[in-house]
RNA sequence: GCUCCCUUCGUCUAGAGGCCUAGGACACGGCCCUCUCAAGGCCGGUACAUGGGUUCGAAUCCCAUAGGGAGCGCCA
C-alpha cells in the first residue's frame, strides 16, 4: 500500500473552544494548513463546542482570532461559511440525530442505562483485577421489556456503540504506516451522552466524513482512538478520510507542553512581540523536515512542506530556535516595519541605529533608555571597565566632551592624544560610561541621539569618586 | 493491568543494507572582522538508548530489554 501526497487534500482543524490556541494545536492546524494549500485542496475550520461546560464564546473567537494572526485563513469555516455547514458542531444536533438513528434502527448501538457511578465503579473493580477497564456489557442485550422497565423508572440512556466481535481494523497512518487492531481490545463506547448530544469519538468522525475531509491530521494522542473511529464510519457506510499522526510537541523537559514550561499558547508569543512569520518558521520545523534549512515567507511554506516527512517521534520546543527565527524575520524588515512592531512612535534614526540590538520590543525599551533615560546600575564587567580606566581618564573625556561635543572620532582621538590610550582602551570606557553596558548599537551614533548634557553628565559621574 | 506509539549531536532533523570515519540547521566554543554587540567569514567539539541476532556488510531488517508517551472517560 502506497501513501499518495500529492492530491488535492481537504484538511481540517477541529479544535474545542475550552482555551487559548496551544503552540502544539496551532502546529497541527498548520501542517494540516500547508497540506491543503500544497496541493491545491481545501482547508476547513470547524469547531467541536459539543461540550457545553466547558466551551466559551470567547475562546473560540480567540481561536480564530490567533490563527488569523498566524496566517492561516480557511476556506470553510464558522465565520466565511461553505457547503457543509453548520461548522459549529453545537449546531449539528440534526445530522447527528439522523446518523444516531441509523445506528439504532440497524442495532449497531443500544441505549445504556448504566449511570456514570456504576461505570466508574466496574472500571475501578476491573482495574483492580488487573483488567484492562472497559465496558462490561451491561445494557448490551436488554430485552424491550427491561428497557421499557428502565425508562419508567426515570432513567436517561446514552447510546452506546456495539463493538463488533472478532474484527480487525486496519488503516495506514499517513505518518506511522500501516496499522492493525482487533476489534475484541475496544470494550463498547458511548457515541450519545445522556443529553442528547454527540460524543467526541462520533461527531468527530461523522463530520470529518460528511465535510468530505480527506486528510486528516491530529496528535499522537489519538493513534489508539482511531479504530473506533472508523468502527462507527464504517457501521454508518460512510467514507473513511486518511488519517495522519503527528508525534506531540514536547517542553525542554521531554513532557507535553504545559503551563510550567512557560508561555505555551499562541497569544503569549504574540503578546511578548513575537513576528508570526517566525513562530510559523518554528512550527514548520518541529517534527517536520522540509527541503530548506533557511528562513521562508508563509507564501513559499506550502511548496517546501512535505507530508511524507512528518514526525512520529514528539519535538521539543525550543525557545532559543524561535529566538533565531525572531531575529531572521526582523533582518527581512523594513524600518518602517520595525517601527510599526515597535509600536512606540521611536525616531526613524533610532529604529536605524538599534533595531539589530533588538529581538523583543523589551530590548527597544533598554536602548531607549539608555539614549534618553536613567542607566541602570553597572554590572561587574562594566564596573571592572571604568576602574581600570580611571578617574583621571574620565575627567580627560569631560573635558574632550566640552571641546568636541557630541562627535565620537573628535572625541576619541582627543581623548588618544591626552591619555596615550588608544583604541578599546579608549572607546571601551565611553560605552561603558555612555550606555552603562559593554555592548550595543555603533557608539558615535548613540552619542549623537543623547542629549549633550545626558553624555556630560554620565562622563562626569565617573570622573570622580571611581 | 492491557493495547498502541516513540528512541540519531544539548535542540530540531537528514538518513529507507554499502554513498555514513553519520550530513544540515539552531545553540555552544575558538579565530577573523570590529570601539562593543549583532551580522558576516573560517574552524571546532558532541549523537545512531542497550543487548542479541540476520548479512560479506546494519543507524537502516528481526527479536528482546530499558526509558519515555498515549489510549482504554457521558473530555476532546
Amino acid at each position: 500500500m502506497s501513501i499518495t501526497h500529492e492530491s488535492a487534500a481537504i484538511t481540517r482543524f477541529a479544535p474545542s473552544p475550552t482555551g487559548s490556541l496551544h503552540l502544539g494545536n496551532a502546529r497541527t492546524a498548520f501542517f494540516s494548513y500547508l497540506w491543503a494549500r500544497k496541493t491545491g485542496g481545501r482547508f476547513i475550520l470547524r469547531i467541536e463546542d459539543t461540550d457545553a461546560e466547558r466551551s466559551q464564546l470567547r475562546f473560540r473567537d480567540e481561536l480564530m482570532a490567533e490563527l488569523r494572526w498566524l496566517g492561516m485563513d480557511w476556506d470553510e469555516g464558522p465565520d466565511v461559511g461553505g457547503p457543509s455547514g453548520p461548522y459549529l458542531q453545537a449546531e449539528r444536533g440534526d445530522f447527528y440525530r439522523t446518523q444516531f438513528a441509523r445506528l439504532e434502527s440497524g442495532g449497531q448501538a443500544y441505549p445504556c442505562y448504566c449511570t456514570a457511578e456504576d461505570l466508574e465503579l466496574s472500571r475501578k473493580l476491573q482495574r483492580m483485577a488487573g483488567k484492562p477497564p472497559r465496558y462490561a456489557g451491561t445494557c448490551r442485550n436488554l430485552s424491550s421489556a427491561q428497557r421499557a422497565e428502565r425508562e419508567a423508572r426515570g432513567l436517561r440512556p446514552t447510546l452506546r456503540f456495539r463493538v463488533p466481535e472478532d474484527e480487525v481494523i486496519e488503516f495506514v497512518d499517513a505518518v506511522h504506516g500501516p496499522q492493525r487492531y482487533v476489534s475484541g481490545d475496544i470494550g463498547d463506547f458511548i457515541v450519545r451522552r445522556e443529553d442528547g448530544t454527540s460524543a467526541f469519538f462520533f461527531c468527530n468522525a461523522v463530520d470529518d466524513s460528511l465535510m468530505g475531509v480527506t486528510q486528516v491530521l491530529r496528535g499522537d494522542d489519538h493513534l489508539t482512538n482511531t479504530p473506533r473511529q472508523l468502527l462507527i464510519l464504517d457501521a454508518l457506510s460512510m467514507r473513511r478520510p486518511a488519517y495522519g499522526h503527528v508525534g506531540l510537541l514536547v517542553g525542554a523537559d521531554g513532557a507535553p507542553l504545559s503551563k510550567r514550561h512557560g508561555s505555551t499558547s499562541a497569544q503569549e508569543f504574540r503578546e511578548r512581540g513575537f513576528l508570526s512569520v517566525a513562530v510559523l518558521n518554528q512550527l514548520f520545523r518541529l517534527g517536520h523536515a522540509s527541503d530548506v534549512d533557511g528562513w521562508l515567507p508563509l507564501a513559499e511554506m506550502p511548496a517546501h512542506f512535505r507530508p511524507e516527512h512528518l514526525g512520529r517521534a514528539p519535538a521539543r520546543f525550543d525557545e532559543a530556535q524561535l529566538l533565531h527565527w525572531q531575529k531572521e524575520t526582523l533582518e527581512r524588515m523594513s524600518n518602517s516595519e520595525v517601527a510599526a512592531w515597535l509600536k512606540a512612535n521611536d525616531a526613524p534614526e533610532f529604529i536605524d541605529l538599534v533595531r539589530h540590538n533588538v529581538v523583543l520590543p523589551a530590548d527597544a525599551v533598554a536602548w531607549r533608555a539608555v539614549v534618553n533615560g536613567e542607566l541602570a546600575p553597572l554590572g561587574e564587567a562594566e564596573q571592572r571597565v571604568v576602574e581600570a580606566a580611571g578617574a583621571g581618564f574620565f575627567a580627560a573625556a569631560v573635558e574632550a566632551y566640552d571641546q568636541a561635543g557630541a562627535d565620537l572620532k573628535t572625541l576619541a582621538k582627543t581623548l588618544k592624544e591626552r591619555t596615550g590610550r588608544k583604541g578599546p582602551e579608549v572607546f571601551m570606557p565611553l560605552r561603558v560610561a555612555l550606555t552603562g553596558q559593554s555592548h550595543g548599537p555603533e557608539l558615535a551614533q548613540l552619542l549623537k541621539l543623547m542629549t549633550p548634557q545626558t553624555a556630560r553628565r554620565r562622563l562626569e559621574s565617573h570622573a570622580k569618586n571611581s
